[in-house]
RNA sequence: CGGGGUGUGGCGCAGUUGAUAGCGCGCGCGGUUUGGGACCGUGAGGUCGAAGGUUUGAGUCCUUUCACCCCGACCA
């Protein structure tokens, strides 16, 4: 793409009413735009960035026998009603509306509810399990306080997979299963090393579910480190008796600041009991489907790795999410110009992602927007070095520069 | 939901004891520039979140209301 067909514009100074740095930051790189608390539109730039997140995740959902679909935003009472749900002093974010006919409807703040009704028309025999159907969808939170930019809002991204098993050992293994697949995801965002699996409150079903925490000043969550063993203890089952369990000794720990970016959790019977999902077995015998849910938050972490990833000059995108992965900037006459249109092209055809700075402005502007944006490697283009038949090259990250050759360069972008 | 704060051109801000608005950035045009957000000239753009009130006169005072931000509670 080229920067003359962006529309959207970087600017020196965020908006007022952004405090939380992701926010100002993707704002001012002109990612996102907030349309009221807790609501963002995705410009072009942000909209590639969710888009690739997503995709990782979804790659990584389909190797553990994921299948993808798509439920409704919109979300009828009486489903809701035989979870006991719907009732507001039970699920509190819940924003409600009305057809034209007067019923009510509200929209989805997660999808256990409509999914075990639905899978009542496929699930009959032992036969058709296990199933994992999973989705992306904007999941809304009528949250008291909605803050902290993408962190948390009304208005989010959520990637939900739902494992219906025929029994609890099925369910432990495909359990463990996903528990490695989050492990690589957060790997492939490149937190995987400050990310840990956090043994969090369970439910009637198992005593402990299990969250990945990425350590962030900015989380809302205290979690109990063990670097050693890599895992984690949330604070709200913090006590003598789960460290017992998991024979940790207290000075093993450290209190760390993190934030919440999955989630996983054995449900058990508790819906498919609510919707009478049940399958026959091998003697005919009719059971419960064992169900567990797993969720991961593409927009919170896109906001999350804003936050973490980025310094005085903006953003520092890892290169597997990035926009782009070259900012291909132009400085000088007419021969920067061919040239760099050339180089323009030949990226293009070898797949590699490319921002392509064709704008009339001074050199400054263009060096100073590659690296708000934070696209991982910028290219220079200028007559000066044209005459030496080289390009400057500089990794974002580190502000490393180089300078090379035209080989050199694609080798270093392949 | 409790407490605190803020709403003035697209964005960031100023506006002293009330007298119908000003700066920077950005934007248009002309020119000089061209490796770190350049400079000169010129121009466009706001009725001050909204409603009501006090006053000869309100961005400035009062009332109500809406929105946004922060802390807490809540949520996950």
């Amino acid at each position: 793409m080229r920067v003359s067909n962006l529309f959207t514009k970087t600017s020196k100074n965020a908006p007022a009413d952004e405090v939380a740095k992701n926010a100002q930051l993707l704002s001012r790189a002109g990612f996102i735009h907030k349309e009221m608390a807790g609501v963002y539109t995705y410009l072009p730039l942000g909209k590639i960035v969710i888009d690739k997140i997503i995709q990782i995740v979804r790659e990584e959902m389909n190797a553990v026998g994921g299948l993808e679909m798509s439920l409704t935003a919109l979300q009828a009472k009486d489903t809701w009603e035989a979870s006991g749900r719907w009732d507001d002093k039970v699920m509190d974010v819940w924003f409600k509306t009305k057809l034209a006919s007067g019923s009510e409807v509200g929209l989805a703040p997660t999808h256990e509810e409509p999914l075990t009704k639905l899978m009542k028309d496929f699930i009959h025999s032992y036969k058709d399990l296990p199933a994992y159907p999973y989705q992306f969808q904007i999941k809304f939170r009528n949250e008291l306080r909605s803050k902290s930019g993408l962190m948390r809002g009304r208005e989010f991204w959520m990637k939900d997979l739902y494992s219906f098993s025929r029994d609890r050992n099925e369910h432990d293994a495909f359990y463990e299963k996903i528990s490695k697949a989050y492990e690589k995801v957060y790997s492939r965002f490149g937190i995987g090393d400050i990310t840990y699996k956090t043994f969090a409150s369970g439910g009637s079903f198992s005593k402990y579910s299990h969250e990945f925490q990425t350590l962030s000043d900015v989380g809302e969550d205290t979690i109990y480190v063990h670097e050693g063993r890599r895992i984690a203890i949330n604070e709200e089952v913090y006590n003598d008796e789960v460290l017992a369990d998991l024979d940790i000794k207290k000075e093993e720990l450290v209190e760390k600041k993190a934030v919440e970016v999955g989630n996983i959790f054995t449900l058990g019977t508790k819906f498919s009991d609510a919707f009478d999902l049940k399958y026959t077995d091998e003697d005919g015998a009719s059971k419960p489907v064992f169900m567990g849910s797993y969720g991961i938050g593409p927009s919170r972490i896109m906001g999350l790795i804003a936050e973490l990833f980025s310094d005085e000059k903006g953003l520092v995108w890892p290169e597997n999410i990035a926009p782009y992965k070259v900012y291909l900037v132009q400085i000088g006459g007419e021969l920067s110009i061919e040239c760099a249109d050339e180089l323009y092209e030949e990226l293009k055809k070898r797949n590699i992602e490319v921002l392509y700075d064709d704008r009339d402005v001074r050199p400054g502007q263009k060096f100073a927007d590659s690296e708000l944006m934070g696209i991982p490697y910028r290219v220079t283009v200028s007559d000066r070095m044209l005459a030496d038949k080289v390009y400057e090259f500089v990794v974002r990250s580190d502000g490393q520069k180089n300078l090379l050759t035209h080989e050199q360069l694609l080798d270093k972008l392949s």
